[in-house]
DNA sequence: TATGAATGAGTTTTCATTCAT
DNA sequence: AATGAATGAAAACTCATTCAT
């Protein structure tokens, strides 16, 4: 998919080039190990000695841990909001790319599923670290409200006006939207391990249910 | 409601009653702060100090700081099951006092949500801990496997005989029942600070959803 | 033996019998858990759980640890003199009970192997103590210089004057005969476990050797 | 004397010339206090102190305090059997260095003597430990076994077969000859302080001791 | 007399961070 | 840039001892 590309280009090069050999050996280990026990209960030492590397070695590039953990988690938030940006994004929309709601949805979850299968560690430091630290919490409100909110809103509107959604007030479809496209996320990654049915299905399963609900009758 | 009160009846009470006044002090502090920073994050010795209490006396009752953790977390599992082993459930359930899925679901939510209100801080605590201690994983999973799912599923093939949910296969409504309503309470109780528009209605926007979607065709 | 009621009789009686029964079970399993441990390495704690009393209760009785120390092994002071001061004793190597040095030597091993048997724990705890605790050590000294050393003294000086004994200072004679037993006697019941061949012929062999030595020649 | 050139042979040189001055200092401080107060009457603290060293240094370098205990006790272990795997020692006995059991004695006894002398710390510390230490027990007794035992078996078999010792088992005589040699050894250092009379006349005395026995009769 | 909860000083141990090389 | 020895402040935990009951 040519999203993927696009999403390359929106990160800074530069700073993916300037790694060297031990600070991607750092950062990995760093994420790895965040990941597995959680920052507070992580060690430096383990981190370099994962890393193999000296324990100095790690606060040569970050200054403190927690500037380490930024370091992490810091590029992910930005590439939450890259697909959302991306300029083809709102054309393939409005430009009958999605004929319907349920194929933006379909779209939408695929493209999320499959980034957060390539991030879980990632994400689950980011979700962790949300809860205790006020400054990711801050940063994960604003990104949504500025770059994801809109969008969504307008996306929302278009298909509400061409009359293929309920008469709903639009923050209520977003909200029921999204939080069921999460919870479907990690349902699927976290609790049942990426395996259960297959996942045209799954997704199918969901897109139906969040277009025609659980009930039998009309 | 007459739950809670079965549900007091659950707990052991004995062993509520045998705390002295500085255990209780402690195992409130120990909520507060753990909820606050998170496990690793707490040191006891400000558990001591918001507790008023010597540290030496946070270790003749647990001995070590994860003891007090699982003091803290394990009897949320149990009251976390209660409602669902009350004898009163089932017979609500069958004997009418729920005469649709809606009604159940209504009911539900109302109760999960009154719950989760009054245990925010040692859900967070709960579910930071489920991501990192393997224990509290495999205990929470036992509990909903051995206890709420096999309940869920009859409720579920009882409102499905009955003509009110469509044909898609039990373990599919419970999932996407039980990952709209968690996610439902997280968004409200977590996201929104438990504010936004008036909980009645919040309850019932969620419910049509699950019962009919956001389609606009029938 | 009359030797044992007589040492009994040595005891102040009183300090025996005034023990509750919960004193003497704090003064067992301090015995018990100063010789598995050591003294520094064990905590009133495991004593007062051992003798199934409260902590408390131990401090009722002994001032601190290390008067309770002073408890279990201040009592084996005596008791390792006891023998040496029994008029029998004299009189025995006097009048001819002894007909011999070694028939001294025999008597001497036998007593003070049973002696040993029936006190390594206690053994056990006052050697260790004696190396850090300079009381005890200084106790141990002025025991040794004022009450064996002479009586040990006169014994070898009459055997000497018989012609028993070689014409070497007594100090040596007894130096020899003291170092030669404790070793005799930690060997068989330290290092041999109180197995290997039957006591009486390990004995003939000490007092054999201490009497004539290795060599072959006369 | 040239065993004790090659006696530095056979340690670990790398061992040794690794260590930080500060480790060394560490060391030493461990092994000065462990003997004062016994192993478990010791604090990190003081030991830091007295190396002039911070307390978490001494952490950096052994993971626990027993480790240090080991670090410190082990290489002990070691040279107390070089002496005895020596190509030499072998030679010297049967290539008639030393022409007589006796002769044997006096080496060994001289040697074990200077040992013990510039040892006194460590083989305090040894002693104690082995008390308390299961493992260093099992250490010491299958050191004994595997390669000082079986030497001396050797050595006591040939001079016996010259009908230079008595006609006794070699279990015994071996028993005999180190128990009087440790209790000498020990009773000089310790109890006599390493002074009352010259060394040679106490080592000669214990020698015709062990050959003779302290009998005036042939 | 006995209890056992509570204490606080002390102990072992961990860890982020610094710095000379 | 990289190392890794060293640090010291803070963490978890221990323990002899006290005291209200």
């Amino acid at each position: 998919m040519s999203n993927d590309d696009l999403l390359k280009q929106l990160l800074p090069e530069n700073e993916q080039s300037k790694l060297t050999d031990k600070q991607r050996k750092i950062l990995e280990s760093a994420i790895e190990v965040f990941a597995e026990k959680g920052f507070a209960a992580t060690s430096t030492n383990e981190i370099a000695k994962r890393a193999g590397v000296a324990e100095g070695t790690i606060f040569r590039h970050y200054k403190t841990k927690k500037e380490l953990l930024a370091a992490v988690v810091t590029p992910l938030l930005s590439k939450m909001v890259a697909p959302f940006l991306l300029k083809d994004f709102k054309r393939d929309v409005f430009e009958k790319e999605y004929a319907s709601y349920s194929d933006f949805l379909r779209k939408l979850i695929e493209n999320r599923l499959k980034f957060a299968r390539s991030h879980v560690q990632l994400l689950k430091i980011l979700v962790q670290e949300i809860a205790f630290q006020p400054e990711f919490k801050a940063a994960y409100i604003e990104i949504f409200q500025e770059n994801i909110f809109p969008l969504f809103k307008s996306v929302v509107t278009y298909f509400k006006e061409k009359g293929e959604l309920k008469d709903i007030p639009e923050e209520t479809i977003i909200r029921l939207t999204i939080s069921t496209i999460v919870s479907t996320i990690v349902t699927r990654i976290i609790i049942l391990n990426d395996q259960s049915l297959d996942e045209e299905e799954y997704v199918n399963e969901t897109i139906h249910f969040m277009m025609n609900g659980l009930g039998s009758k009309s």
